[in-house]
DNA sequence: CTGAAAGCGCTTACAG
DNA sequence: CTGAAAGCGCTTACAG
């Protein structure tokens, strides 16, 4: 099978490769191409299954119908699911996804992100490492499309996508509040990014208007790289006295896995002698035991909304004003707390 | 920050596209090119941020440097943690990796197996619904290089590299059998897939090669759509009377956790109403209720066997044999089978 | 209504 | 050692 070019087309039909193209492109009524001659480019075409060459394509349109989605990493399930809606509904409006993990490497982001240009990509949906400041401000000088998801950069004036992390924060510790607990410690990973800050004033905003002690003590935050090691002991640390908490908030969903696998193993009953919650969840969340009560995201409509926002300035460059959408989260009660 | 093109450093530096184009490409020396030129070039390059516009090199080239990954479904875990390591390995080897999602509709696939090759991917890797078979032959024929993952087809003379399904399913069955359970059920999506069928004949195997009775009614194959529906139901006959088995074998992680809701929701006692043990597993199998007992497969040496004969087939086309793969898997024992 | 021609930004034989 | 030129496969003003 040997493969058809826009020229064997034009050959075979005795006709022009402008004729052909514009055709295909269904420009052919636009043009006033006959009908009879459009019917016989059509059927040919699709009778040798011929597709252009997207390079081509692309090279001569100065656009590659390609968006390129950079995030930390493709194997965590919060952004392989983010990764899924985004790649469905790009699909539907026409564009393919490339993708490149950041592994929250500042230097290996913005070498991606370059990459990505070079690569032509109309336009880009960053999960930042927040350490890119620079790098941003660059694409929105050059007047690239590109809007920024999960993580945005608070200063800058630019297309976001967010979960509101400090409603979340605020509504899981509350949660603890109304259960009666008195002694809610937190466990985070270093509050670098402006996310995980805003889960923790959340939580510091909870305990304020419940007129409840804030405690230096009770807050542990762990190495991003290392957390599992330091779990062991802020864990220790918590429900041991003189903290003796009677209740945790877990600021991301691998540090409940890992914090509860501790309190498994130091035997600390969970919800009797502590209760925990998590902001975001994983797997069998559900399953576990005890079932977890978790601060969910809205996956889909964060990936919904960031190809909507993207495409709309890629379509339309000038007109576009930044957008900005900060999504609400939800809170899954299930055992994790008792009651 | 105007952009740079080859032509704008050739003007500048009053030399031929060529020297530059050449001595970017690192054949300056093998073109003779004076040290002093190379190093002006270079220079400027590097100060002017130049890099090529990959789509005019690829469509000069004949090849874009990208490679595609065609799956059922990104946000499975499973298939998350092979892109990402497909996509470290690529990187590393200088490809970028575009993905589509078939959610194994086989004429997904094929669209997007199509649309990939429109947009010059150099090769494909693919887990596939195993339903284009002649889809599959045509890139045979067109000598494209692609590897099968996870799934393959079985009379199909390609490049392949799953796991070994048969003896994973052997494996779990006869751990089952080995803490003594008599009548172990087998919970199943609908064996259309190679890999489906084999986890069964291993479990098949397991039983027989232990004169243990094979009966019909312990095999529960449900609708890959409506698995979630039909589990209430499969439970219900496997560990009611007659039936009344006292172990299930799942053949597949989201079966397990399925399952595991439902006998949690009849108040059926894991392990020692009913041992489980589950074929691959979900983000907090260790943490659920019981711990689950897992098959667990090897997805970095999966991805990484991909990419390896992937490129390998995609540098040097014509001397290579097709390589096969079959990777061991491994299991996980846990508390779900009890002692 | 339709075609010849230029152009997208590279790479690479080919000729000196 | 180096450059002019053709070519990759499309798209699209422009001219009739």
């Amino acid at each position: 099978m040997k493969k058809t070019f826009l020229k064997d087309i034009a050959q075979s039909l005795q006709v022009s490769k402008t004729a052909v193209s514009l055709v295909l492109n269904n420009k052919g009524d636009e043009h006033k191409i006959s009908k009879d001659t459009q019917k016989r480019i059509v059927d040919f075409a699709r009778k040798h299954n011929y597709k252009a060459n997207h390079l081509a394509r692309g090279l001569s349109r100065g656009k590659s119908e390609t968006i390129g989605l950079i995030i930390p990493d493709i194997s965590d399930i919060f952004y392989a699911k983010i990764a899924s809606t985004i790649e469905k509904q790009a699909k539907r409006l026409g564009y393919t996804v490339v993708f490149s993990s950041s592994n929250e490497d500042p230097k290996d982001e913005q070498e991606h992100i370059r990459s990505m240009l070079n690569r032509q990509v109309d336009g880009l949906i960053i999960a930042s490492t927040q350490k890119n400041q620079m790098e941003m401000k660059r694409l929105k000088e050059m007047n690239f499309p590109f809007v920024l998801i999960d993580r945005h950069y608070p200063d800058m004036d630019s297309n976001f996508v967010i979960v509101d992390n400090h409603g979340g924060g605020k509504n899981m510790t509350q949660h603890l509040i109304n259960l009666g607990k008195k002694r809610i410690g937190f466990v985070s990973i270093e509050p670098k990014l402006d996310a995980i800050k805003q889960r923790l004033y959340g939580y510091q905003e909870a305990l304020l208007s419940n007129d409840m002690p804030q405690k230096k003590e009770y807050i542990k935050e762990l190495c991003n790289n290392n957390y599992q090691h330091e779990m062991k002991r802020a864990i220790k640390e918590l429900v041991e006295p003189p903290n003796h908490v009677d209740a945790i908030v877990f600021s991301t969903h691998y540090l409940t896995a890992s914090g509860l696998r501790e309190l498994k193993a130091i035997n600390c009953k969970v919800p009797d002698e502590v209760a925990i919650v998590s902001f975001d969840e994983l797997g069998a969340f559900d399953l576990v035991d005890p079932a977890i009560t978790s601060i969910t995201q809205p996956v889909n409509e964060l990936g919904n909304y960031a190809v909507e926002f993207l495409v709309d300035e890629m379509e339309n460059k000038e007109k576009v004003k930044v957008k900005k959408k900060i999504l609400e989260t939800h809170l899954i009660i299930r055992k994790s707390c008792g009651t």
